[in-house]
DNA sequence: AACAGCTTCAACCGCCCAGTC
DNA sequence: TGACTGGGCGGTTGAAGCTGT
């Protein structure tokens, strides 16, 4: 089977969105919606390809994005839920609101994976070279209605301070975990959280919304998936009961 | 001050899957 | 039923910025 290239890459602009491209595409956005990426650029007189119209939106332009640094409730979430999921950046994009799977993406691999290796590891040989830095660069570039000044200053650690106000659902913030500890699932853990999985089982669990997300996904195939986030937030909430 | 190395993150690539005809 | 299309996802890349020497 023949398959066409994404677009045609004959013509169409490459790089770094300018400022009046992003105009361009919210504009278009905003009046006709994106109903179809591919016929939009053309529709918005733009000269990118549909794949890269919709990376820019969903990405950096929807009015919805959060920007700005990782909240360590968010950092811890991630941690967690990776670590039942894998690498499944758009189920875990979907319990953060705001956040993107890409930006989730750049934060495990540059931030947490790095953090949960060098735990580790024997003790010394932990710390990065170097501590969190910049405000969030494209930020800057879009002074968009959602761009927010990255809190971060000059030292701030990648456990990020939260100008955003918005916080976790309480089950994260219940956990008793500072954020500079590691979360660890032992052996105690999945046996309280198998047998309480089994007492709640068609028991009418918690809405699998755990963070208050509207993932807007369709039940059916995000079951399981919710399943394994439901299940883990409830052994959170139990291992924090057992802290107190 | 200049340079090299490192880090970050926006953007791209290619594959997969679901929907449509 | 199979071909085809469009959207979505995860992995990777490379430019820009930052830090250390």
């Amino acid at each position: 089977m023949v398959r066409a290239p994404c677009c045609e890459k004959m013509g169409l602009k490459r790089g770094p969105w300018t400022a009046e491209e992003d105009m361009t595409l919210v504009a278009h956005i905003e009046q006709h919606g994106h109903s179809n990426w591919r016929a939009l650029p053309k529709q918005a007189g733009l000269l990118r390809c549909g794949k890269s119209c919709r990376l820019r939106w969903i990405n950096y332009l929807r009015p919805d994005i959060k920007r700005g640094n990782f909240t360590s409730d968010e950092e811890e979430a991630i941690i967690q839920v990776h670590a039942m999921l894998g690498n499944r950046w758009s189920t875990i994009a979907a319990r953060l609101p705001g956040r993107t799977d890409n930006e989730i993406k750049n934060v495990w691999h540059t931030h947490l994976k790095k953090r949960l290796e060098s735990s580790s590891k024997p003790s010394g040989q932990a710390a990065p070279k170097r501590k969190a830095k910049k405000p969030a660069v494209a930020a800057s570039a879009l002074e968009g209605p959602t761009s927010e000044p990255a809190s971060s200053s000059p030292g701030q650690s990648l456990s990020t301070s939260s100008a955003t106000g918005y916080s976790m659902a309480s089950s994260l913030e219940n956990t008793g975990s500072s954020s500079s500890e590691e979360f660890q699932i032992d052996d105690s853990f999945w046996s309280e959280t198998l047998a309480m999985s089994a007492d709640s089982s068609g028991s009418g669990m918690e809405s699998s919304d755990t963070f208050g997300v509207d993932s807007g996904a369709p039940s059916s195939s995000n079951d399981e998936m919710d399943f394994w986030v439901t299940l883990f937030m409830q052994a959170s909430d139990i291992q924090s009961l057992s802290q107190i």
